[in-house]
DNA sequence: ATACCGATTGCCT
DNA sequence: GGCAATCGGTATA
């Protein structure tokens, strides 16, 4: 999907297109070998008025990319040994991003095999999707245009579980996290 | 300058 | 279910 269509429908909030990311395809090309996964699993973060974002306290060097405006990655490093990353959404200044925590590999599998060390749960949770497709922090930033990282419709799920959102400690009430269902 | 802790994972019991 | 691994960012002095 070319940028301006992708800025169209990723300048809105976070909380509204997390839902509507369940399905597509986000692809990168690393290295020369290009790695695509099928979203099944996302949560969103937004800025200002969310204590588990990053982006709570403010803009700094790190979470630069979540107050432009919708259609770049956002990776961060965590724990001392995992990336995770985040498709930016919104408008410029206001701080928002969907956490891609799991997908289905659909191609460069063997990649992403290797690059995980296994052949199975290649996608599965935020540390490893980005670890299968290649994202570290070198890329947080990058835009989201088609050429080195990309993102395509794909068929919407059948059903959608909605969850609290794993792994934080503030804003737990919140139910921002989304699954495909089927 | 120093301390604390996290949008996690995988191995161990 | 419990816990260690491991380090950059942010807070505190």
């Amino acid at each position: 999907m070319d940028l301006s269509s992708l800025q169209r429908f990723l300048g809105r909030n976070a909380v509204d297109v997390a839902p509507e990311l369940l399905g597509w395809t986000f692809y990168t090309t690393i290295g020369d070998a290009r790695t695509a996964v099928t979203l099944t699993e996302v949560e969103a973060y937004m800025g200002a008025d969310d204590p588990a974002s990053h982006a709570y306290r403010g803009l700094t060097p790190r979470t630069a990319p979540m107050f432009e405006a919708g259609g770049l990655i956002y990776v961060y490093f965590v724990y001392g040994m995992h990336f995770c990353a985040n498709i930016v959404t919104g408008i410029e200044g206001e701080a928002q991003a969907v956490l891609m925590r799991g997908g289905i590999p659909i191609a460069g599998v063997e990649v992403m095999a290797k690059r995980r060390g296994r052949t199975t749960n290649l996608a599965n949770g935020p540390g490893n999707l980005a670890q299968a497709l290649g994202l570290t922090t070198a890329n947080s930033g990058w835009p989201i245009d088609g050429s080195l990282i990309g993102l395509e419709p794909g068929q919407p799920p059948e059903r959608i579980a909605t969850t609290r959102r794993i792994g934080i400690s503030k804003a737990t009430d919140r139910s921002w996290r989304f699954v495909a269902d089927a």
